[in-house]
DNA sequence: CATGTTTCTGGAAGCGCTTCCAGAGGCATG
DNA sequence: CATGCCTCTGGAAGCGCTTCCAGAAACATG
């Protein structure tokens, strides 16, 4: 048992029998309440000096019905996908934003379906205050998981099909339309996408946006292959649509490792960037600067996303009524286009 | 108010009542204690079920003196590093094992002096059961917050100089004898290291390895140069390695970043890998098999190293007292050596 | 039938904190 | 001096659970 003996820490009651006060003084001094005299106050902090008193975060918690923890949680189905850059923004974005508070992160990886139930429970149970998710398919099970705990919820991104009452999200289409547009303007006017899949969100704003720039200006899509994110999608779809449309001269994938897998293949297949075929990708990665060329990316903070969801959630958690939030996404130009 | 309102769950008061029991024998039931009767049972079963009741996770954590909570800090100079791929494959780890149990897990980025204060309330208002943590430097103040906190704590690799009770560690010394006794098996003889920060554990490790594997082998290390572990600071030490002994044959880097920056500047030097410079990495990352020649490497698991910490922290908890461990590496053949 | 053992039960006392409330003092006002 | 209003205090009642304990009920033993 040795090492599972933490030493007693000391409590409330003794701190307040040191002061010579009553539980209640030593409790308004700790949390800063009104009507304490100037004594009480002076000798309630020197016996909390003295004992090395911390107030018990269960007890206070049972006490306030207020955990002080947020999770948040991600779906996925495999859960080697976690090792996705994204989450890892997603977190220290999140921790940020809870650096400030009195607030800590618990981690969920709810893909497997114990996953889920834990979850379930940990919700139910009010193990946490509120949770933040990251659902990407309309039909996640995560969405119907969290509604109906009752608990303050966040969402990062939105499920397809789906508007939840609070989430922050990038904006996908306006990021599409501006890498679309961007291509136009330099007078390319055989221009194919590479979109996520289309049954997510992100996957079909995107592509909405690349259509709607085509239309803008007058031109209808010219070519569109679905790929799945991933830098071998990228590639397999370049393939069909060079195969399709020879005389392709831009390319807009809707994700940075789409447009790597894109770069090899048009290079591999004789064309250079971006004389013959302009490409942009989204997302703006590390990898991004080093393909070759330095990809021309649509840049989204992935941080100020998990940084927004958790400012979010802490505002529903003290009761206010904040209003959804979509981030600003910008082009950045390298070399691919 | 309206959002940050969740409904009132039944309590265990509610569900003993509608069975019409006391509330110690409905917590017996559900804490599967001995000596309930079958009709008990039953009926608070029952009542569970039409109440939908979860037992309040604070209110047993309070009663326990268990949260159900583990902690897992992670400290770095540099939040944004926290993007590392390691970090992300030790959390599936640990959450792999804790899956199993009951536990869930709190996660800390305790770089900044606000985050780790945080951390010490976190630990000494006994907010978790335990903690896991990965300190890499010897003088990182996490092992000091860790160790007065007196709860159960567990070591991802070791800290520069100081062993702690409890730790799982990658073999990085076997692994880099393994890796130079590869080149030496080739062959070589010229054979050079790019190191991590000497001031690290896994960083002495790897060259003491690589540093062995040479005395054994009757030679004496051939050429030195400390690196970061960074692609960029691999690159910068190949430089002054080549500038040193030109006629060096075979590179032990000990990370696959910095070899694979060293594969780039041999490239630009005009040596061809493995013909004239052969080159192990370390780690196995998927950057590894994606180098130009794929990388041969050593390969150590990050999943795993999370979840025997897992393991073993729980079992701490458990008032055991398992043993520390480290966990083999291995050699993965690919192109460059 | 007296006795002992085992199974089961509910009352009550915690776990360590917050918060409501009645009331004790101090002060100014009329 | 009576009245009112602030400031401050400690007692007590929670928060929702676990667990100890005395004792009731059921059964077996001599």
């Amino acid at each position: 048992m040795a090492a599972a003996t933490p030493r007693r820490q000391p409590t409330l009651d003794e701190v307040a029998a040191r002061a010579g006060v009553s539980r209640s003084a030593a409790s308004r001094v700790i949390n800063q309440a009104p009507y304490v005299s100037r004594a009480t106050r002076e000798a309630v902090e020197k016996a909390i000096r003295e004992l090395g008193y911390r107030p018990n975060r269960t007890a206070r918690a049972l006490a306030t019905r207020q955990t002080g923890i947020v999770a948040l949680a991600l779906s996925h189905d495999d859960p080697a996908l976690f090792a996705d850059p994204f989450f890892a923004q997603v977190i220290v974005g999140v921790s940020a934003a809870l650096e400030e508070t009195d607030l800590h992160l618990l981690l969920c990886l709810a893909s497997s379906g114990r996953g889920r139930s834990r979850l379930t429970n940990l919700l139910h149970a009010r193990g946490v205050d509120g949770i933040m998710l990251m659902a990407l398919h309309g039909e996640d099970p995560l969405t119907g998981i969290v509604g109906e705990s009752g608990l303050p919820a966040v969402h990062g991104g939105r499920p397809w099909h789906a508007e939840p009452q609070w989430y922050v999200d990038s904006d996908n289409l306006g990021g599409a339309r501006l890498a679309t547009d961007h291509l136009l303007g330099l007078g390319r006017t055989r221009i194919v996408t590479i979109t996520g899949q289309m049954a997510t969100e992100v996957g079909e704003a995107r592509y909405r946006g690349y259509r709607e720039a085509m239309v803008m200006a007058g031109l209808v899509p010219y070519g569109t292959v679905e790929g799945d994110f991933t830098e071998a999608g990228g590639a397999a779809a370049m393939k069909v649509l060079l195969d399709r449309h020879p005389d392709l001269d831009a390319v807009f994938a809707a994700s940075d490792k789409m447009a790597a897998g894109a770069l090899r293949v048009l290079s591999d297949a004789g064309r250079t960037v971006p004389a013959d075929v302009a490409v942009v990708g989204f997302d703006d990665l590390d990898i991004a600067a080093q393909t070759d060329p330095p990809l021309t990316t649509v840049h989204q903070s992935i941080q100020a996303l998990g940084k927004e969801m958790a400012r979010m959630l802490i505002a529903l958690i003290a009761g206010e009524q904040p209003t959804s939030i979509i981030l600003p996404t910008r082009l950045v130009r390298r070399g691919s286009a």
